[in-house]
DNA sequence: TATGAATGAGGCTTCATTCAT
DNA sequence: GATGAATGAAGCCTCATTCAT
């Protein structure tokens, strides 16, 4: 009984799909445990606490949506118009059939009053994501009504990826979303 | 010992109050009992179930939402510009410092795959939001767009509160969302 | 299943006696509950932590050794030879046959590095026991020699005890203990 | 992979302290590790159990009590007086600043109702105790006074390093002891 | 020898719920 | 109507122990 079953990694990748489904706490160390093929106990081997955890699901999120749209925000090569159109990309294939939606925003829900040790992670995130998309618009509109764009397509992309939890319809919403923010350089 | 200390209405109130601030899960019943000056077992003398309190407090949330915001949509006196002010101001005072944002976005987020009892009545509140802000429109823009430009609004509105659980200074977000949202008839 | 099953003495009492005999940390919840005939969830119904619990049944004892031992010390009618044979007999009487021997001392063992809140309370009882003891003798030897003396007799009383656990002949150390006291005013 | 880090004796001398310090329960095989350099999985490489590690502790502890303390009872080169001398003195260097007091005691405390195997060998560090100090003792008072001499004050002793765990000041018992134990002799 | 991964039992605690009074 | 006592299931976490490498 000392075969390797997973890894540091394995853990974090189910246990994020699980926070994003079910949220924080209604995923127990005991359904992570199932879903690598381990007990619950052993997950103490890799992570000390469960919010310990939790933390590094955030984490790995950020690196992952970097990756997929913030990054094309710098690509030195594209134009700004390219540059948008991968940003949108990027959200479209990132969320396309994510079962639970964002990952931060459900933590936001709950971190909140519980877990206030992950807020500014999450914080983090959203900033980034303004960040980025700002930097793409700001040769157009300045720096202070880009920053306000892109929060406001934040906001707008965010509440579609909620309606989604509730009504699937809410996908064309979403795609909206993504198209309008093309036209801000149309 | 039988005097009463509190009513339906009252639970209702406290819970509706503690499920905004605190979700679904992390409020207990002890809780809204001390909140409600009852021990948790005396709640059961009014709600069977803690879902069936918590089915109550949406259904008191939708009520609220129809006076406060959805109504102005109806009111035949006013124009439809009139209309449109009157729910755009009517959202804003019902989420003016209303801690823990909107009740029905927060109940979505546990909703889905713990209480799915719950998602009706979360998605009736939806529908009747979209609904009501595209009987505005619905004369500028025809049904179809209408009930489109409805639902980005209230997606960018819910997006906003969202982000203002990470942030306060998405409120600005949140304020925008109205101001636009006036200028579909402007 | 309402129906009350013991009451917070009644806890305190079973929990003082397998502190006594199992010491803190080998007397779990569930044995607790067991001699409550409850279940272990439902002590917290009486105490909201195991250490609170240990903490009753520390100021259980204290209570219960003045009125057996200490308050001897101060009865206004008796003499002071009286005042002495009286503590004597009744260490003698509050330790026979008490399977595991002094309850404060089996605490003092365990909660030095792990239940530093209880090492007040068990510093007070041993403070208890040398300042009675030391009322009785101060006038014949002088406050300061008395408080010796008195420490003195605690430490071999104790230790008596302690090699009780080990071996039961040790019983005749306690008895040559109380007749060694007695002599101090003989 | 294959590097020696420690032995079985340095695993022992880490151990006891441990034990000493923290008492056995409190002290986990991780810690123990962690003291010698080792992950607690290596420790069972030396010893089968934690309990047999406890053991060995106990009897590094016997032997190094009767080279400090035990063995000076039969000097033969040394007088009565002089024997006694260095008993108290070996125990006063023994225990001081000696964290945790003594293994043994310590032991017996947790010993008695949860690892019963133990018992005998703290039962027989407390008999080469009383033997030797009868021993320098029986030809002035006879084997059945020496040896009830002995016992009390391994009492006296045993009960003033319990009452340091509780207050510092209960050094001075300690000493007392010492010196009381030379004055049988005086 | 030493390691790191895994186990499984057990411990404390929380909580929705029930029910006699 | 309200209370307080009790339940039982579940949750997080710890730890001695095992074993393939």
């Amino acid at each position: 009984m000392a075969i390797r079953k997973t890894s540091r990694q394995g853990v974090i990748d189910h246990a994020l799909r699980l926070f994003r489904r079910n949220g924080y706490h209604y995923t127990s160390m005991a359904d992570i445990g199932t879903a690598c093929g381990l007990l619950k106990g052993s997950i103490y081997h890799y992570f000390s606490t469960k919010e310990e955890l939790a933390s590094a699901t955030l984490e790995k999120e950020i690196n992952v949506a970097k990756e997929h749209i913030f990054n094309s925000a710098y690509q030195e090569g594209n134009s700004d118009q390219q540059r948008l159109i991968d940003f949108a990309e990027g959200i479209s294939l990132h969320f396309k059939d994510r079962e639970g939606g964002c990952l931060m925003a459900n933590f936001a829900f709950e971190a909140g009053n519980t877990l206030p040790e992950l807020m500014p992670i999450i914080a983090h995130y959203f900033e980034e994501w303004v960040e980025s998309l700002a930097h793409i618009l700001e040769k157009r509109y300045g720096r202070h009504r880009a920053l306000e764009l892109a929060a406001d397509s934040l906001a707008r992309t965010q509440g579609a990826l909620l309606l989604m939890k509730v009504d699937n319809r809410a996908q064309a919403a979403l795609q909206r979303t993504q198209h309008d923010m093309l036209s801000l350089l149309g």
